[in-house]
DNA sequence: TAACCG
DNA sequence: CGGTTA
């Protein structure tokens, strides 16, 4: 029967379940304003590809491969079979427990089918079949069914959890929303955005990134990242012009085109060393949430996702433009950073993450721990199993360098993302 | 804990 | 890797 479109290639799918939520007519019309009807690019591969389900596939290796890996199954001389079709659902159920990593029932059914491909005359039931070596209760079952009703239920279902994997995928380009999350709104039945938008449970911050889910993919050329950082200097030091005020991440890096804007600040009366805690905490408090407030009242920033008292993430955009009416909304982060911190900050937040990492994983290996908050190195005291921390004064982001003992690194030629080894570490003692 | 930031 | 937020 039917066992002819033997898997459809994973990649035309994928585009389809992207493009199905355009347009669709809902009753959430006046809940998802017009720029954030949910169209999608199919599936971007661009450089960097920095999206959703890249950007997260530095934990997972990507679902994909099924395409590859499916094909390559000992199809022997099942052409001339008289029980060619049965062979064929074999072959599709051998390789969809492959694909579930279930190796066992994949070699049953490769065993099974192979019995089958020698087998002369036509089968008439599964009970015929389990006469035949490596054909048992199971399998015998599957053919009946097939030949009963010219289909294995089996088989149906697993073209829903190739659609299932598509929907997990696609949720998890929703900001707020991870591997975890998106298998459990999967699982509960939400077949689209449109769906998943009615989930009460939703956090603030999902229902942000459903919103925006289609603007925050769009990549922002150098020169908006410009004019948006200019806004935030000026109202940052129409504030107190002795703010610190400075943009990071692949900006700083020299990137032409970003994903988001990320701006540390600091300011002199931001230390670690302050008279009182509690002055220390309305001071770091009110610095960085002054900052937040001007910049919501004049309407730069359009929604909030976090608003903490060192770290804000939340959305921007440009005034309105004359030419080309309203512009895109952007993720932006503002950091505060304890001003004796700055260049440990500056350094953390240009990144990349890549190069975060092995610079920390260097400082530890020689018993030192480095983040945002500086150089710390583990001593361990003389007498007691008390440990000291010393606190390294870094006085340029090039001290880090120097105490680690690596070779200086402009904020350019520290994307490590993607470049294949990097003999950087090499051998560590 | 999950997700996010670099 | 080491951190913040909800
Ligand atoms: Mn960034
Ligand atoms: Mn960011």
């Amino acid at each position: 029967m039917s066992t002819t479109h033997l898997l459809p290639a994973v990649l035309p799918s994928l585009k389809a379940t992207f493009k199905r939520p355009l347009l669709l007519r809902s009753p959430f019309s006046n809940v998802l304003t017009k720029q954030t009807r949910f169209n999608f690019q199919p599936t971007r591969s661009a450089t960097g590809g920095a999206q959703k389900i890249v950007k997260k596939s530095s934990k997972l290796p990507q679902e994909k491969t099924q395409t590859q890996s499916v094909n390559k199954s000992p199809s022997v001389q099942i052409k001339e079979s008289p029980n060619r079709d049965i062979c064929e659902v074999l072959e599709r159920l051998a390789i969809q427990e492959r694909n579930n990593g279930q190796p066992f029932k994949e070699r049953a059914y490769q065993k099974a089918m192979r019995s089958i491909v020698a087998y002369p005359t036509r089968l008439n039931s599964g009970k015929e079949a389990q006469t035949l070596p490596g054909v048992g209760d199971k399998i015998a079952k599957k053919i009946d069914q097939f030949l009963e009703t010219g289909s294995v239920e089996q088989l149906l279902l697993s073209k829903s959890n190739q659609e299932e994997a598509d929907l997990i995928n696609l949720f998890q380009r929703i900001s707020g929303i991870g591997p975890v999350k998106a298998k459990s709104f999967v699982d509960k039945g939400y077949k689209s955005l449109e769906d998943l938008a009615k989930e009460p449970q939703l956090t603030h911050h999902q229902r942000i990134g459903l919103k925006y889910i289609k603007e925050f993919e769009e990549k922002i050329p150098r020169d908006e990242l410009e004019r948006l950082l200019d806004i935030v200097k000026k109202a940052t030091h129409e504030i107190d012009p002795r703010y610190i005020v400075e943009a990071c991440g692949s900006f700083r890096r020299g990137a032409n085109v970003s994903n988001d804007l990320d701006i540390i600040l600091t300011h002199p009366d931001f230390t670690e060393v302050m008279e009182s805690a509690t002055d220390r905490k309305k001071v770091k408090t009110s610095l960085l949430m002054q900052v937040v407030q001007a910049l919501e009242n004049c309407g730069f920033l359009t929604d909030s996702i976090s608003k903490g008292s060192v770290k804000y993430m939340g959305v921007c955009q440009l005034p309105k433009n004359k030419t080309d009416g309203l512009c895109t909304h952007h993720r932006i982060d503002l950091r505060l950073i304890p001003h004796q911190n700055y260049y440990a900050g500056l350094l953390a937040w240009t990144g990349d993450d890549e190069h975060n990492r092995i610079m920390r994983l260097r400082a530890k290996a020689r018993g030192y721990t480095l983040s945002e908050y500086g150089l710390v190195r583990k001593i361990k005291a003389e007498i007691g199993e008390d440990t000291y921390d010393e606190k390294i004064h870094i006085q340029s982001e090039e001290d880090v360098f120097k105490v680690l003992d690596m070779p200086y690194k402009k904020p350019h030629e520290r994307n490590m993302r993607g470049v294949v080894k990097k003999k950087y570490l090499m051998h560590e003692e």
